[in-house]
DNA sequence: CGTAAAATTGATATTTCTCAATGAGAGTGG
DNA sequence: CCACTCTCATTGAGAAATATCAATTTTACG
């Protein structure tokens, strides 16, 4: 029989254990700050491609990434997406506007995050002026790489588009986990595709031409960087 | 003989006649607090495509737009630009993430700013959590508006590109100023080119064609929205 | 092992860019 | 005040990049 993980599944672990803390807005606070937050938060486990909030949705949680990569998109009316970013463990997300969701997440592969019921994370942090002031770096530091990202999508041909994904992936896993040989992509070509603003099979034949360059290998669920440097030059901010 | 003012020249007005105050962070603060900041402010005024900050630079200074339109823009190292943005009076510019700026700013007409020297401004904002959750909205304002900008690059058609922009743009100066039948366009073709990931030629082309299909009325120095609802389908979020 | 989904490859169409020329407006100096 | 010049905007023709449509191959999963 199937195993049925509802959506948002609960999972209890304590907050002290959070392999995550020192790249989460936790790191902001006390020992004795963060089992207070503790009592607030409430971890899930979410499946592969499951829904973790929907834009236009009124926002009434926000979320610390624990575990697993998520996409942010947006759609048009018609069907059309963009992914206007990747989550990683230690992103916080849900910060919203006017009280609703600018943007939708869902789990890429299995995803674990840390939720917060905004009514209550907002009163903690009201007189945590640390706490404040880190989510504000994470807000303005998602902004910088949003600009990054315009210039891309505006700017850039689908080559370097392709290479400057994959050296800021490499780079982004690279600064919170071990440096490996190959750089895993859990996301789809699809998702490569809406990020980059191409089709899949741009991004498809983009690939293989990195790699008849010799610039890249494809491998399965992945890919190594062969040619660093030339992947680099075509990513050249 | 002509008229030399140099770049970022001081011209002094008291914040309390402030025009723009509802429209910035400082409608966070008191009278009392107002006055406190504005030892700290200096007006300064920026003549036409005069640059105010710039990318990589280290950043000393944050600002206050109080007249004017500014372009806010990327460049990458072969002259490719991306304008990211453009700020109104109330805009606050200058948050930086590892001390450097992120973007480059330079005035489109002339503009008059209100500089903070970022480490008597930090301190100011310190013990002032109102003032810091205000700059928290503003940010998060910016990078929700930086989304909806990479939908338009990435996934949009030339002529949804410059129907949003000018439909955005009149609702833009709609919410501070007063609503009229034109819509000015104080920046350049080259400005809306490469703010929308286009050429300048596309642009023009572009207008030609929203003009001939009777959405818009080009007009020297702006449009005017003749088919608001059929522009506004065009842009259709 | 068989089926479905994902990725790749190919052929063609479309959009947008590039290069080139022309036209219009603003400011300058005679 | 008017001609001149410079910049900006528009228009046209052809080229290039990427999208679209269709087929095939590969991989994942029950």
């Amino acid at each position: 029989m199937k195993k049925t993980v509802v959506a948002g599944q609960p999972c209890s672990q304590p907050c002290v254990d959070c392999t995550v803390r020192p790249y989460a807005i936790c790191a902001a606070l006390e020992p004795a700050e963060l089992c207070e937050l503790e009592q607030l938060g409430q971890r899930l486990q979410y499946r592969p491609n499951e829904p973790v909030f929907t834009q236009q949705e009124v926002a009434t949680s926000c979320y610390n990434v624990l575990e697993g990569v998520m996409r942010l998109y947006k759609l048009l009316p018609d069907g059309r997406r963009q992914i206007v970013g990747f989550a990683l463990p230690g992103d916080f997300l849900g910060i919203a506007v006017n009280g609703r969701h600018g943007i939708s997440a869902d789990a890429v592969g299995p995803v674990v995050v840390c939720r917060f019921i905004k009514k209550s994370f907002s009163r903690f942090v009201e007189d945590r002026p640390n706490l404040l002031r880190r989510i504000n770096e994470f807000v303005a530091r998602d902004l910088t790489e949003a600009q990054e990202q315009m210039v891309l999508l505006g700017r850039r041909s689908a080559e370097e588009k392709v290479a400057t994904f994959l050296v800021k992936w490499r780079d982004r896993l690279a600064r919170t986990g071990p440096a490996t040989a190959i750089t895993p992509l859990p996301m789809s070509r699809l998702d490569i595709a809406d990020y980059l603003g191409l089709t899949i099979e741009t991004v498809s034949r983009t690939f293989t031409k990195l790699e008849r360059d010799g610039v890249i290998d494809i491998i399965n669920g992945g890919i190594r960087l062969t040619d660093p440097v030339r992947a680099e030059a075509l990513a050249a901010a």
